[in-house]
DNA sequence: CCCCATGCCTAGTCCCTGTT
DNA sequence: AACAGGGACTAGGCATGGGG
């Protein structure tokens, strides 16, 4: 007998059983699959497969195949459990690259994670069944990547200024203008540091900002690409005589002005909350994140231009005002694993 | 090269309202 | 009370590529 006809065997016991994807299999140890065999059977059953479409629909196509390969009933939907399997205690993952990640939990020793090698098409290229003490050996810091996310209040409800002072410890700092001449404005530079008195107001801030709605930049698939070309946008709309970014927060040093474009309505905020009283040593020694500024440039696009509908910009402490931080886990946390290129080989 | 920060956007769940 | 339908909410699911 191989391990496919084992599996086979296996499978042939769960349809008997009747038991979905949920059930435990506690009371039947012969109905769980080893590791071997889950990846046999799922080579042998996905081989030919495409898994096409956004990558959770990508997703959710895989998951429906390993329903079936496994001789379990597809479900209309995949409880949101950990694992998604939990009676085989098997998570499934479909990847194009090496970047496997897994969402606010730690690697289960015993689970069983089954990796899909797909191409940019969706087909099938190599299936791996990995347990979590073998992930655990791609981890090497341990590192936590974690996230804030929100969304605008009112969605859709034009440009805004949030609110039309500048924290006091940023005017007692910076001493910010509603007017600064053009010739100083391009004589700044993005990545320099702001300097007392050369630094425009929120209300300044917002007023030439407003140029941007309606305008038009190319679009691009890379969102690094279409943030760069906002950015670039922002510095013209300012004044400022050139473009450059370091990379580094907040994205226009110089005007204390954090940038982002969205085409979508969660915002993805990052490590740093705009509300955080963590010191932003960029501006300077005694400023906050929250004492930043923070545009939000709401676009929508096809696949030629993208077009900036409107505006919001706030300050970091006045931020949470008019977008809502998401509840639940308010900060969601992952671990993120480099697979080896021999890993399905 | 490799780590990990960032962004886009859907699936799954929750919640509300109306209906049987 | 039970159910259905729809909208709101958010937890992922993954690609990408900058920069140490």
């Amino acid at each position: 007998m191989s391990i496919l006809d084992d599996a086979l065997a296996i499978r042939e016991a769960i349809s008997e059983l009747g038991f979905d994807i949920y059930e435990p299999l506690t009371e039947h140890p012969e109905a769980v699959y080893t590791h071997q065999e889950l990846e046999e059977l799922l080579r042998h059953e996905l081989a030919g497969s495409v898994f096409a479409g956004p990558i959770r629909t990508r997703s959710k196509l895989a998951k429906e195949a390993v329903c079936r390969a496994l001789g379990y009933p597809v479900p209309a939907s995949f409880r949101r459990v950990k694992p998604r399997f939990p009676g085989q205690d098997l998570d499934v993952y479909v990847q194009q690259h090496d970047n496997l990640q897994v969402w606010n939990e730690e690697l289960s020793p015993t689970r069983r994670y089954a990796v899909i090698r797909v191409d940019d098409v969706g087909d099938v290229i190599a299936v791996r069944v990995a347990e979590g003490t073998e992930l655990a050996m791609f981890d090497r810091t341990g590192t936590l990547t974690s996230k804030y996310q929100a969304k605008r209040r009112n969605a859709n409800s034009g440009s805004k200024l949030v609110f039309d002072t500048d924290t006091p410890d940023f005017i007692a700092e910076l001493a910010p203008t509603d007017h600064l001449d053009e010739r100083t404005l391009r004589g700044l530079r993005p990545v320099d540091p702001p300097v007392h008195g050369k630094v425009l107001s929120v209300r300044a801030l917002y007023d030439r900002l407003l140029g941007l709605v309606g305008r038009e930049m190319e679009y691009s698939t890379s969102e690094r690409l279409r943030g760069e070309r906002l950015h670039r946008l922002a510095c013209e709309a300012l004044g400022l005589g050139s473009y450059a970014d370091t990379g580094k927060f907040p994205d226009i040093v110089c005007q204390a002005l954090e940038v982002k474009l969205q085409t979508s309505p969660t915002i993805d905020l990052g490590l740093v909350s705009p509300d955080s009283d963590g010191p932003a040593v960029t501006l300077s020694p005694r400023l906050r994140h929250s004492d930043a500024r923070y545009l939000v440039a709401y676009g929508a696009h096809d696949t030629e231009v993208v077009h900036i509908e409107h505006i919001v910009l706030s300050t970091g402490i006045d931020f949470f005002g008019e977008f809502q931080r998401f509840g639940g886990l308010v900060q969601n946390r992952k671990l993120q694993l480099r697979l080896p290129s021999n890993f399905f080989s």
